[in-house]
Order: structure tokens, then C-alpha cells, then sequence
DNA sequence: AGCACGCCGACT
DNA sequence: GTCGGCGTGCTC
């Protein structure tokens, strides 16, 4: 039994480490090891016989796991995730893997049953085609990719369920994956209803003693369903036969910090290498995934109506150009209306706090953070102006620090700017705003959204959080006050993401009620992303969207990696810049291009400087190769940090 | 990534 | 004379 196991470590370090040991550990545990004067959390991934040569072997200090919380295949997926992220194996690892002390039981899903709802709802026409499609694909050897492309309230979710239900039937188990933690308790309640069963739940909000519970009860096959938001795509179910992926176009599947995975590429991964079946589905599918659906690459599956009838809402363009209030006279009327009808309003704006812009109408000076290249934004309740990257505060000012003029005000409009407006205008009405900041707590958003759905609040305004895959009864009229605000955006995504905005937020309106509404304020009314999605006109979004990527470039008819030098000091932030671009452009031609280094969109955030080289080239491959030749090589000074970020979203 | 060891400036 | 800056090197 005694003998030596290899580890590796959550450390930036190619490199394992071989430890001796009275009873093994199996490749797969935890261990606890001496690592240069201190004792780190790592995985074990091989065991040896013999003591390796040329060195002295320390002995393991702990064992975590009786068996394997990570399997075979796990540890493979760790491997491929560290070739593809340009991070060390025991990173991923770590990513996997809930690093928790203790375990403990997590709290039973609160509340009473949900009303039990065992029986298939009979599917329509198309949703029987796809299901039919879908469980005939995955029976045979092959199991597809496919794409669930269909308006919201179209029936996916009956399609996700019907697959899930011959999957199970199969003695397989299902990853399914939503974008928003918020939403991994309406769906586990869902499949609890239908199947009986309890789904474990994974997400970022649990404690790792509670992610490390529901880890073992799915490794002991336990939980055969696992609920959660990106990370648990590497959920350890057994015999893994199905991961759905719901809103798929969601940049939230994106990891923001190292390794910078994609769940949807782990996804196609892990269906791949263990011959599961992938269903990903949306009204509104990333560019790429529409592109591989036009290539053939996906199969998509059309889900052309509404199951409870009733078309689209109608979508209405409001030219805010005449307008002298952040709420137009259009818009201010039909929530008029829509409060006396005894119905429900919802405000979407793409920003928080009061306004956007501190300046000076005299001398136009503009209050920037002074760690960070952005503009202070007003929080008014606080009575501070407040970054948004890095949290400083300081006090509202009244007279211009440049020319001393007291002609100074504030430009653009945040949630907390309307929410005053609509006070104002409707103070009969019970309002709610939903954003960041008025979710602090957890808990707040659930009574938030909960009192809404009660129809305990007429109005509720906020950010990004209330447009996500929630349905409301008793919503009418839903209002974009400001469509524009990502249009002018430094990236290429920003067309798409303005359009996937205004859909989705319109998909919410009128799902119950065919008469619902939704106005998009615009100062470009004329602007073609925004009148195609007024339009609705889905498909024609993305012909010209995907022209336009052909035209320039970009993803998908290219590959990008974005490689970002950052720290304190910025004239060796920008040497060490110049000397990876030098390196990266000795050993023969750039295959692709490498652009910069130039300084980054968002050029310093907390302190830090940041400069940035973008390279690009049609497959990808030639780029990660070139990269991989380069970094072993490249030293950074101490306080300099590179990032690399592998087929980027963002580009700020 | 940490945390050692190691060699040059302003302080009890 | 010491405390402490952070450069380079290693961790089984």
C-alpha cells in the first residue's frame, strides 16, 4: 500500500510533485502536502512504486477523500483545459474542485411542495419533432450537438425535460446548466416536480462545504441531475449522458478570472469525450453558435411559436431626441395606463447610480477615478460619487476643481436617476429598483422579484438582473429607457449584445398577454441593430451581423486571444508590453496578426496600468501555438501580471 | 504564487 | 552598527 503519489497544485507551476505516502491516495483525492515551508491543498494525479531519482522525497501530510472526488475523466478534462486556458493542470483542477475543510449538509430547498406535476404536458408539433430528434440522435452510438432555437415561451423547457426524462431512463446522468444562480432554484424545483428526484445544486453562492456535499452525492450517484451556474459543468456525475445549456448566448458562462474557461466549450468538450448528448438553446444564440447552425457544425431545432399563443409584443421605437426628460411623454403615458389597468411596468436601464457624468459646463472637465480611466458616477442616496471598477468613493462637488465655475452638472441618467423620476411622475405607484446595489444582501433580490411576481409592486426598474429568464403575469409594458448605451462600445460584440438586449428584454413583456408592450428609447432610432430588433427581425440580425464579422475579421471567421501586461507601474507595464510582442514576433512571420501592444479600452482600473496585444488568425490554432512557444521563456518582472484570456467576450 | 535567501540605503 | 527594500530562485 505504501508508496509515492504525484500532485499538483492550484499554483501557476507547470510541474508536479512527488510525495511519499503509508496507504496511497487514487488519482482523483484531495491531499493536503509540505510544499516549500508551508502545507498547500492539492490533487492527486498518478501514483509510483518507486521513489523517483535525484532528490528527497517528502512524506504526504493528509489524505482528504476515502475515494476519487474527481474522475478519470475529470483529471483528463483538467489536462485539455490547461493546454487550451495557458494555465497549469492543478489550476483547473482547482477550479473544478470545491476546496472546502468540512462537510456539511446543505439546507433542504425551503418552503412547500411545488404542485406536482408528473405528467408530460403533450408537446406541439415542433417540440415532438425536436424531442424526437434529439432522444432518436442519442440513442445510437452517436450522440449530436444541438441548438433549441426558439422565442421565449416557445416550449424549450418541455424539450429540455423530455430529453433529460429518456436519459435518465437510460441510467445516465444530466448537467444543466443556467447562466444566473437565481435561476438554479426554479429549475431544480421544476425537475423535483416532474421527476420526483432531487437534483444536486452547485454555484458560487453556496459554501464550499455545501458545493463539497453535494459534490460527493453526485460522485456517489446520489443526485443523478445537477443544477448550477458555469462551474458546475464540471459536475462528477457518473455515466454523464446529457448537459443543457440554457441561454446560451449568456456571457455569464464566460470565467473572469484565470483559467478563463468558457462553460459552453467545456461543455462540447466533456459531451465529447464522454459521449454525451448537448442541447444549448435561446431566442437570441451567440453569433457563433448561429454561424455553426448555418454551417452545419450544430443541428438546430426550430421552435417557432408561442405555446400559449399570442405573437410577439409589440415593439415600439421612441426617438428620444426631443425630449427633455430621461422618461419620454410616450413612455410616461402608457405606464399611465398600463398602472390603471391594474397591470405591471418593468423599467430596464443599463446602469446604475444617479448619472453618468460629473462635468463642467464651463471649462469641460470630467471627474475621473483616480485609480481607474473611467468616469465617477453619482450615487445619490449615498450622497458619493463611486467607481464602478474598483469601489472609490468620494464626495459630490459643487464647484469645477479645474476653473473654480459653479456652471457644473451631471449628464446621462443611472437606475437611481429614474427611479426619482418615476417617483415623481407616479406616486401612487409601488416601486422597486433591482440592481447591484440595492441587492447587497442575499435574499433581497428573491423578495424583490417575489414581490413583483405578486404583484405586491407596479413598477420595477432596474439593471441587467431583471431581464434575465424570468416570466412575470401580470407584466404589461416593459420600457428600455436608453437602447444605445452599449453601442458605442469598443468591441465587436457590442451590435450583438445591444440586440440580444432589447430581444430578450422584449421576450419578457406580453408572455402572458398578447397585448404587451415594449418601448425602446433610442437617440439613434435609425440605427439598424436597433430597427431590427424593434422588428423583431431575428434572422436578419444575424445575415448582416455575420457580414459584417466576415467583412472585418472577427469571431466566427476567426480566433482570438487576448493577452493583457498589468501593474502599478506604467512605464514597465508598457516595457514588459513591447518585450512580449518582440518575442512573439522573433522565430519566423506572426502567423495571423498581433496587434498592439496599445493601451487597453479601459486603460487603468484599481491602480493597475494595462496594456494589451490582441492576436488574431483564422483557425486559432497557429496563434496558441506561436503562444505557447513564446511564454515559458517570458519572465515578468515582480509586480507584473499577465493575463491571458482565450477566445476573449469582452474586449474592455 | 509565496516565501526564502541575499546584498545595498536611512534609522533606533 | 541594524531594519528593510525587493531581485532571483526554489518548492517533491
Amino acid at each position: 500500500m505504501a508508496g509515492f503519489v504525484e500532485v499538483a497544485f492550484s499554483l501557476p507551476l507547470e510541474r508536479t510533485f512527488t510525495y511519499s505516502c503509508d496507504t496511497t491516495p487514487q488519482p482523483g483525492c484531495r491531499v493536503i502536502a509540505p510544499f516549500g515551508g508551508r502545507s498547500l491543498h492539492g490533487v492527486a494525479v498518478a501514483t509510483h512504486h518507486d521513489a523517483p531519482q535525484g532528490y528527497q522525497v517528502k512524506p504526504l501530510e493528509r489524505v482528504l477523500d476515502e475515494e476519487p472526488l474527481l474522475t478519470p475523466q475529470l483529471l483528463e478534462l483538467g489536462r485539455w483545459m490547461a493546454g487550451m486556458y495557458f494555465a497549469s493542470w492543478g489550476e483547473c483542477l482547482g477550479t473544478m474542485i470545491p476546496n472546502a475543510k468540512e462537510e456539511r449538509r446543505v439546507p433542504s430547498l425551503g418552503g412547500g411542495d411545488p404542485e406536482p406535476n408528473p405528467v408530460p404536458i403533450t408537446p406541439s408539433a415542433a417540440q415532438a419533432s425536436a424531442i424526437r430528434c434529439i432522444t432518436e440522435g442519442s440513442s445510437g452510438g452517436t450522440a449530436g450537438r444541438y441548438f433549441l432555437y426558439g422565442v421565449t415561451g416557445s416550449g424549450k423547457t418541455e424539450v429540455f425535460l423530455q430529453s433529460a426524462e429518456h436519459i435518465l431512463a437510460q441510467g445516465r446522468g444530466i448537467i444543466y446548466l443556467v447562466p444566473e444562480i437565481a435561476l438554479t432554484h426554479q429549475v431544480a424545483e421544476m425537475l423535483k416536480s416532474r421527476f420526483g428526484d432531487t437534483a444536486a445544486i452547485l454555484h458560487s453562492r453556496m459554501t464550499p462545504s455545501q458545493r463539497l456535499g453535494e459534490w460527493r452525492r453526485i460522485r456517489r450517484g446520489e443526485a443523478r441531475m445537477v443544477i448550477g451556474a458555469r462551474s458546475a459543468v464540471f459536475a462528477p456525475v457518473q455515466h454523464l449522458g446529457l448537459i443543457i445549456l440554457d441561454e446560451e448566448h449568456e456571457g455569464a458562462y464566460k470565467a473572469g478570472d484565470r483559467p478563463r474557461y468558457h462553460a459552453r466549450q467545456i461543455a462540447m468538450k466533456r459531451c465529447s469525450s464522454e459521449q454525451a448528448t448537448l442541447i444549448m438553446g435561446s431566442a437570441t444564440p451567440s453569433v457563433e453558435a448561429k454561424h455553426l447552425m448555418d454551417t452545419g457544425g450544430l443541428q438546430a431545432l426550430h421552435l417557432p411559436e408561442r405555446i400559449s399563443g399570442g405573437g410577439m409584443p409589440a415593439l415600439e421605437i421612441v426617438d428620444m431626441r426631443r425630449e427633455k426628460e430621461s422618461l419620454s411623454q410616450q413612455l410616461r403615458t402608457e405606464i399611465q395606463e398600463t398602472l390603471q389597468s391594474g397591470r405591471q411596468v418593468i423599467l430596464f436601464l443599463n446602469r446604475r447610480g444617479f448619472s453618468h457624468f460629473f462635468h463642467c459646463r464651463s471649462c469641460g472637465y470630467e471627474m475621473h477615478c483616480p485609480h481607474c480611466s473611467v468616469g465617477l458616477t453619482l450615487h445619490k442616496h449615498r450622497g458619493r460619487m463611486v467607481c464602478h471598477y474598483c469601489g472609490y468613493t468620494t464626495r459630490p462637488i459643487d464647484v469645477c476643481p479645474a476653473c473654480k465655475s459653479l456652471d457644473v452638472g451631471y449628464s446621462g441618467f443611472g437606475t437611481e436617476h429614474i427611479e426619482d423620476e418615476v417617483r415623481r411622475h407616479f406616486p401612487q405607484a409601488s416601486i422597486d429598483r433591482l440592481d447591484t446595489d440595492s441587492a447587497g444582501r442575499k435574499g433581497v433580490v428573491e423578495r424583490i422579484l417575489g414581490d413583483f411576481r405578486s404583484g405586491k409592486t407596479d413598477i420595477l426598474l432596474g439593471t441587467q438582473m431583471v431581464a434575465k429568464g424570468l416570466n412575470f403575469p401580470g407584466l404589461h409594458l416593459v420600457g428600455i429607457v436608453l437602447a444605445d448605451t452599449g453601442l458605442h462600445m469598443p468591441d465587436f460584440r457590442a451590435a450583438e449584445r445591444t440586440f440580444t438586449l432589447i430581444t430578450q428584454v422584449a421576450g419578457r413583456a406580453g408572455r402572458y398577454h398578447p397585448d404587451g408592450r415594449v418601448l425602446i428609447q433610442t437617440y439613434q432610432p435609425d440605427n439598424p441593430v436597433i430597427r431590427q430588433a424593434a422588428a423583431g427581425d431575428v434572422e436578419g440580425f444575424y445575415r448582416t451581423e455575420i457580414d459584417v464579422r466576415r467583412m472585418t475579421g472577427f469571431p466566427p471567421f476567426s480566433r482570438m486571444i487576448r493577452l493583457v501586461v498589468r501593474g502599478k507601474q506604467e512605464q514597465s507595464v508598457r516595457n514588459a508590453a513591447d518585450e512580449l510582442s518582440a518575442r512573439l514576433h522573433s522565430g519566423g512571420r506572426f502567423p495571423g496578426e498581433c496587434m498592439g501592444p496599445s493601451e487597453c479600452p479601459l486603460g487603468k482600473i484599481a491602480g493597475n496600468y494595462r496594456m494589451q496585444i490582441l492576436l488574431r488568425s483564422r483557425s486559432g490554432g497557429d496563434i496558441h501555438t506561436r503562444l505557447s512557444q513564446v511564454l515559458p521563456g517570458f519572465k515578468l518582472p515582480r509586480g507584473l501580471h499577465l493575463e491571458i484570456d482565450v477566445d476573449p467576450i469582452q474586449l474592455l
